[in-house]
DNA sequence: GTTAGCACTCGAAGCGAATGAGTGCTAACA
DNA sequence: TGTTAGCACTCATTCGCTTCGAGTGCTAAC
């Protein structure tokens, strides 16, 4: 589908006023507004035009136009033009960085509240993958008679910990050989890594206590695997309320419902490289489908390990949604590749 | 203030009535739903003298009336009586048990969930204040030449971890000694019992190495005393949608703010026992001036180690958010218990 | 002390006219 | 042939008006 330069300037000018205004903009407005030396009713036929294109649409027969989901869909692809963060916003995010050393959490929850403010749309974050990531220290640490527990660190200097309940759980100073015994063998592996070969070697030096080693294999694996381990993050839900579109107490419910479950979110994070926008209907998930959702992996080595994302109505400010999504992704890289080191 | 029985019962209505419904009630309405005898005109001269005591109020000349502030405070300070919890509602609560062994953050998560439900309000619960609870175990964990990381054990088996950044970490043997010291020293104490004495032992243990030991105990000692590190959990936000009181975006909005704000949430957690209800202008928190807050603290060996909380309108289901209130902390003790044998 | 009756108040709901922002179509113009 | 002015038409929104009914307070009679 190829539109005349004018057409173009046109289908802009609708976009971008529907996103700043919510209203639907006519053809007198738009001569007047983005004045273009053409008249209104020269206008008038090119958008005549564009909606038999499915670009633009009425709400009823004498209303403006606003763009449709196929109209966001080109402009996004094809007229959107990256938008620099402006200075505060950079500063913004910079100094995020210095306050959140060693705390993954803690800046996880920052960048959820970074990107709700500069968005002003509910964000969602997910912490590192772990399964990504590799296995720096491990350390099994008495709790009594029948627990005890063990601690993980990863290069990403996340710290994950449970507690491992066993018929009988070794001392303190048994405790401590295993813990040497295990870092020997999976110091810098990827649970990836942690195959066959390798366990065989564990059992090897654990002698006959396959009934220790196992469980906590087993909780490593599951910590590192399970994706249901990966916190979720959330900051400004409350955003939903500014929008008009969801005016209808049932519309913002679904939302903030769908915000409070970690499940649901969890679809929403799928892990991915670059940015990616997901306008209206093309949403798989039901509650999804008025809203828009721009999505934005993070990655370490290029390796993606995380994803943020920020959800809207269709009607988003798409160029400085990417643009925020950017900045605050790199944002995150620099933070855990400084902690990484 | 002493009302005869029939102002009472005419009290009761009104309260009740307008819990239930949000409308203002006229006094034919009483006569017609609460039938005691007595005709709309007697019931309306009852009416006209609580609204000389200041107990309800009308919105205008010719509306129905409403309670006021001092009209809950009255109901619940010498008319409400005791709403046991509904069958399906103490089974429900009975299973969160079972699920939540071992891992405090998912319980006290569930916990806000569930209060959040069962009361279809906003939900807050601090998860138990750790400076009243023991230290069970302490583990200093390598984790690289400037780093090791701090495990701490209560005897809630609570896990709290931090990384503590030195010019130089001692090494894995290293850490293993002072882990060692540090367990026969503080084993079971709580921090008040980190005392001078305390501390001198253990500097004299340490040798020279000051430098590591202090930067250990001020980190044990922030991660337990500061009330900063008391996570706080709250489920059902979007609860306040329901209620026409806050129907107005600024009010809802308000709220939502609050309730993400850490600072803002632990003003209402403080701690206390027993319930506490704190209607209207009650609050000392402006953004709280419109809603009432019912609040009841959980403790362990008669010692109150947290708080959970429920934000409502003024026109809050009283006895039944103390009767949820009231399940939900015998709950979280009976878990906590357990977990603390 | 209680009640029936009545005049009065006031918000909510319904209705119609006016308003104005928008359209599509046609005919004239460059 | 593309552009524009002009015009009739559409339709959501707003505003004033009336009606309705749920409520009140007051008075007089029981």
């Amino acid at each position: 589908m190829d539109l005349t330069e004018r057409k173009l300037k046109i289908l802009e000018a609708i976009v971008n006023d529907y996103i700043h205004t919510a209203e639907p903009i006519g053809s007198r407005t738009i001569a007047k507004k983005y004045g273009m030396g053409i008249s209104s009713a020269t206008i008038r036929n090119e958008m005549s035009d564009l909606e038999d294109l499915g670009l633009i649409a009425q709400l009823h027969t004498s209303s403006g136009r606003i763009p449709s989901q196929k109209g966001y869909r080109f402009y996004v692809d094809r007229m959107m033009h990256e938008q620099p963060l402006a200075g505060e916003e950079a500063l913004f995010l910079q100094g995020m960085i210095r306050q959140n050393i060693n705390q993954i959490e803690f800046m996880m929850q920052e960048t959820a509240k970074a990107l709700s403010r500069l968005t002003r749309c509910p964000a969602i974050v997910s912490e590192p993958y772990l399964k990504k990531t590799r296995i720096k220290h491990l350390q099994l640490v008495p709790v009594d008679e029948r627990a005890l527990l063990l601690v993980l660190i990863t290069d990403t200097k996340a710290v994950k910990n449970q507690v491992v309940t066993l018929p009988e759980a070794p001392g303190y100073e048994a405790l401590n050989r295993l813990t040497i015994i295990l870092n020997a063998q999976l110091h810098g592996k990827t649970v990836r890594e942690i195959d066959r070969p390798c366990i065989e070697k564990l059992l090897e030096f654990f002698g006959g206590q396959a009934h220790i080693l196992m469980p906590i294999l087993g909780i490593i694996a599951s910590m590192i695997q399970a994706e249901d381990d990966v916190r979720v993050f959330t900051s400004g839900a409350k955003n939903i309320l500014a929008f008009p579109e969801f005016a209808d107490r049932e519309k913002a419910n679904a939302i903030f419902q769908a915000l409070e479950e970690r499940e649901s979110l969890m679809t929403l994070l799928a892990p991915l490289t670059g940015i990616q926008i997901i306008i209206g209907d093309e949403n798989d998930n039901d509650w999804l489908k008025d809203c828009s959702l721009v999505r934005a992996g993070y990655s370490i080595d290029n390796q993606s390990i995380g994803t943020i994302a920020i959800i809207g109505p269709t009607r988003l400010d798409y160029a400085k949604a990417v643009s925020v999504l950017t900045g605050v992704s790199q944002n995150i890289q620099r933070v855990i590749t400084a902690l990484a080191h």
